[in-house]
Formats: structure tokens, sequence, C-alpha cells
DNA sequence: TATCCTTACGGAATTCGTAAGCATG
DNA sequence: CATGCTTACGAATTCCGTAAGGATA
């Protein structure tokens, strides 16, 4: 038994049970894939995939079972190889971190600076995607750290941490009708909100299911006139006087966005947490707790092991 | 990285830093050993030993915090191991059950008689030894079983999963003062057992920690004449005269124990709950799932299993 | 001085890629 | 007939054990 029959097992799952594709993924021959599959097979006594003639179709029962373990062994190997550059490189190395633009534009910044003032020899690695596409990559081991509102806190193979609760603010026109209630001291209610066109988050991102469950519970209907990835987006298209724009109060820069009004409307929509997750297992370099300390500061390296060796719970936003 | 490079390190540990030692263990060379070690430490980048000269003497920090993983790593590749076995053999295979002399003499019998029966094909190997000796094969993974009903819920690299609750009995010839106090109806009492000299178990062994403890919590002193790991040698001394039994009420057979008669002392011991406990993380073969449902009848596979996947606990007998 | 680790060296075994063969959609 | 897996074979590499060397308690 040894690393490259588990990783040629591991990678022909991954790519679909093509050998010639594994093998090209694994930068070697295509017989050699066949090969260590072959031998593994042999040694544990056991068939691992199914095949319709030569070509390989899927799992066996016993793969299957199988499976896991040769995952989990794939995956300790990769922490003893990163446990090892920890310590050799002496806080070199690199920190990737997956977060969606909301995270990366408004609440990472600060972090990401001190980070880096801190550890200027650790490259830093910032991409940005959907929640679904951070949680893939955090699971594949491309990404360290993985931040956002929505969807983490879902998978089993990783371990969400709350990190900090925010609330939505509706952006308006100065002079908007909006503008004027909140001057008289009208307080904001979903009702009046629904008589405007609203512009806000795309479905799934950064807590537009907590504005929709919002109109729904009322019954009212979201007159929504465009939808966006992010807030600056949002932002460009109330200033053109589009709609009434619903984000992220963290979004609003009084400083900096003189060209709008914010109200705020944390009692309308249900508060958000956000949280930052890593993959269950993984061994985490010294100064990957270290950013997650300064990013969000309750989460010391006892409180971060401690829910990664917890079992994984049931897992849904607050 | 390869399996044998884990090992050579596992083993160094184990063995004391003696590479020469390691090297026999592992039925190969000595240089093989060195070089291993080195080969690995060079691929990681880091110590992993510390070194006066050219000896051993300890790990190094980045070895400490190693080790665990490379553990892990072993025992996974074990893990596969059996599972491949587990699927090839068809029920063939090997069940090695450490379990004290009370729980070999008295509680598992049935279980493994009636496994023997179902699974012909399963070499039983049924270890005898102390709590700690039973708990230090699982940790060791030289049995698949351990059954006591003391220690083994307290090492947290153990599964310890509660059987059955049992309590004690006081044995004593015909005709003994206790026996006729009996037979008059007199309760027996810790005071009056005071008065007796008293055989019964070793310490550390069958629920002898709450009888010192029920004595002591009465102030009484327990005058011990005899103490044995077992309840058939307690019988024997109790037959001769020489004292009163303790034992577990299990352990008396009123067809079989013609000579002694027993009085029901559940009132005056706390009662004992035997466990029993494999190694957290293993790979357990069906038929050993099947051989715990049969010796308890509560613990399901899924039982089983939830068990293992939880955080160890902090686990004292009850 | 005995124990224990490292270095050096040569033979054996393993490993791997290329080329050819064969089955299947 | 193109795709995809297996078999065959030879070269290169790796691996491992023996023998010798050196440091330490």
């Amino acid at each position: 038994m040894n690393f490259q029959q588990l990783r040629s097992v591991r990678e022909a799952v991954r790519q679909g049970f093509n050998l010639t594709v594994v093998a090209e993924v694994l930068h070697t021959s295509q017989p050699g894939v066949s090969r260590q599959i072959r031998e593994l097979e042999d040694e544990l006594g056991i068939q691992l995939f199914e095949r319709a003639g030569k070509r390989l179709t899927g799992l066996t029962p016993p793969g299957i079972t199988v499976l896991p373990i040769i995952e989990r062994l794939l995956q300790e190997a990769e922490n003893l190889r990163r446990a090892g550059q920890d310590f050799a490189s002496q806080g070199r190395g690199t920190l990737t971190i997956a977060a969606t633009h909301s995270q990366a534009r408004y609440a990472l910044p600060l972090a990401v600076r001190d980070f880096s003032l801190a550890h200027p020899q650790v490259a830093l690695h910032l991409h940005q995607g959907t929640p679904q596409q951070i949680a893939e990559m955090l699971l594949a081991g491309e990404a360290d750290i993985g931040v956002a509102t929505e969807a983490l806190a879902e998978y089993p193979g990783l371990v969400a941490l709350p990190c900090y609760q925010w609330t939505h603010s509706v952006i308006v026109p100065p002079g908007h009708p909006l503008a004027q209630d909140a001057q008289r001291g009208a307080p904001l209610t979903l009702a009046r909100l629904a008589q405007f066109p609203i512009i806000t988050y795309e479905g799934g991102y950064t807590g537009r299911s907590h504005i929709d469950a919002a109109f729904a519970r009322q019954g009212l209907a979201l007159n929504l006139v465009l939808s966006a990835m992010d807030a600056d987006v949002i932002k460009t298209y109330v200033e053109l006087g589009m709609g009434v724009g619903i984000i992220a109060a963290i979004a609003y820069d009084e400083q900096r966005d003189t060209t709008l009004a914010a109200i705020d409307a944390r009692h309308l929509f249900a508060s958000n947490m956000t949280r930052l997750a890593v993959r269950r297992g993984s061994f985490l370099r010294g100064y990957v707790y270290e950013f997650i300390r300064s990013f969000a500061s309750p989460l010391t390296r006892e409180v971060v092991n401690r829910a990664m060796s917890e079992e994984a719970g049931t897992g849904f936003d607050i």
C-alpha cells in the first residue's frame, strides 16, 4: 500500500472513472494509474471499481466503504506536509482566503492589511466566489479559509465559526421620499418599502434569504427591479434613481457615500451571521490561526480547535 | 513520504528512541530505520527527534505536533486493510477479545458460544488481563474488543459502551453466622460484615473500588484477610472457612455452588457498570458489530458508530 | 569498551514509461 | 473507428542489507 495508489483511486473517483484523465492530472502515464489501482485492489483483496468490460463505471460496495478511509489517509498526509512546512518555513508560506464580494470588500480589508503587515513573508491570495464555490474550494483544499454569510454552516465537511452579526440598511438618493420619511422621524416599514422598486442582492447572497423571508411573512410582494452580486453595483443603480437599495449596513460609509442616504433597517429583516469556515480535519498553520483571530477576536486557537474536533452539527443560519 | 517511514517514526517513539530495537520490531536493518527517519525529516523539512550526538533522546516540538498525525495515518492504513479483509474473506477472520477474568468466566461465555456457532470461520482469541492491560491491548491494536468494569471509560483513545449493571453478593459457608442472620430475615449491614475477615477482589478489579468506598464512607475498617483476582479463587478460600467473600453476584450460581450460601449485598455497595470498549477510530469488521450486539443487545451497529464518532467524554464509572 | 547511530557501497527488487493489443460505445 | 483499459518489456531508479566508521555513556 502506498500513497500513489491511494491518490490514483481518489482521483479516479473525482475524474469520473476516466483513468486517462487521472493520469494527466497526476502527471503520470495511463498504464501507471491502471496498475496502481489494480495493485491496491489486489493487496486489499477486493475490487474497488465496477467495470463494464475494461472500462471503469463506478465504485463497488466495498469501494464505497473504503473511499472515505482513503480520503482521510490522503488528508492526513497533506496535514503532515503542512505541519512540516509550518515549522520549517519560519513564517513563510501562503494563505488563501475565499470570500464573497461583500466580505472581501467590507469585512476583510482591515484583517488582511494587519495580517500582511505582521506576516510579510506570507503570500496572500484572495479568491472571490459564491458561497457554494467557497465551500468547494475549502473542501478541495484550494483555500485555507472561507468567509461568507450563507451556506458554509450547511456542509458537514466544513467547520463554520460565527464571526459577527450584521443587519441590512436601505439606501436611497438624497431627497427620496423614504429619506424625507426618515427626517420626519417616521419609522420605516416593510409596507412602505414595498411601494418602491427594489435593488438588492442576487438570490443566495449576503442575506438575501432574510429579505425574501421578511416580505413573504407579511404577504407583501417584493418589487425587485434589479439584483446584483455586490453592494457597489447596487449603490451605482440606486444613485441612478432606478430604485431603493437594500444592502448590508457595513457596506454603507457615511464619509464616502455622500451621494446616498442610508436608513437603518435592522428592525425589518432578520439579522445575519457571517461565518468563517475551514475544512474539518485540516492542519492549520500557525499564521492561519492568527488571521482568524485578527478577523474575529473571540476565535482563539483553542476555540477553533474545539470547534474542529466537535461533531458536525445541524448547522443552519440563525 | 511512505508508510515505512511513518512506521519507523512511530516505533522509534514506542521503543524509547532506540533504533536498534525498532529495527528488530519492524524486521528490518538498523541502518534502514535510521535512513527512513532521516528521509522523512528531510522531506518534511523538520527534525522530529532530539539528538544527543548521534543518539536519539526524544521528540522535538515539531515532532510532538506531528506524531499524532502520523499515528492517525497509520491507523487509517490499518483500517483500510481491515475493511479489505472484511469484504474479501467472507466471514473468515479473527476476533480478539480482551477481558478480565470475571468477564471471561461469567459474562462472556454465552455470547462467545453463540458467536462461535454463528461464525465458525472466525478464530476467537480470548485474552485475560487487568483493566489497564486490556486498555493497552486495545490501544495497541492487539485486541478488537475489551470488556471490563473498571478503567476502560477513562482512556480518551477508547470508546467505552455501557453493557450491563451488576451488584455484589456476600458468600459464606452454610451455617456461617451471616447465613443464620439471613435465615432469620435480619438484613445484612456493613457494620455486621466488618466483624468478619473478608476475602474479595484485588484492588483495581471488578468493583473493588466500590467496596472500599462503602466501608470508608461509614468509617469502618475492612478486615481484609485475602484478596484475589477472581471469584473462583475467592470461593475456594471461603469454602476453607478463611473468611467471608464479597464477589460479583453473577459469579454465584445456586445450582453449582452448593457448598456456599450467597447473601444479596446490592444495598451495601454502589452498583457497577461493565463496559465494552473498542479503540476510537478503528474500522470494525462486520462480525465485530455482531459480537457486540450479541453481548449487549442495545449496542446496535448504529449505537456503536454514534458513540465512536462522538467526542471523548469525561468518562468515569457511575 | 559496549552500545548505538551514521556513512558507504553494491546487488536486488521495484517502479515506470513506451509500445502494442484488445474491447466497447 | 475512436476512446479507453490492459499487457509486455526493458531501462532507470529506488531500495535495502551488509560492512565499516565514529561518537557517547
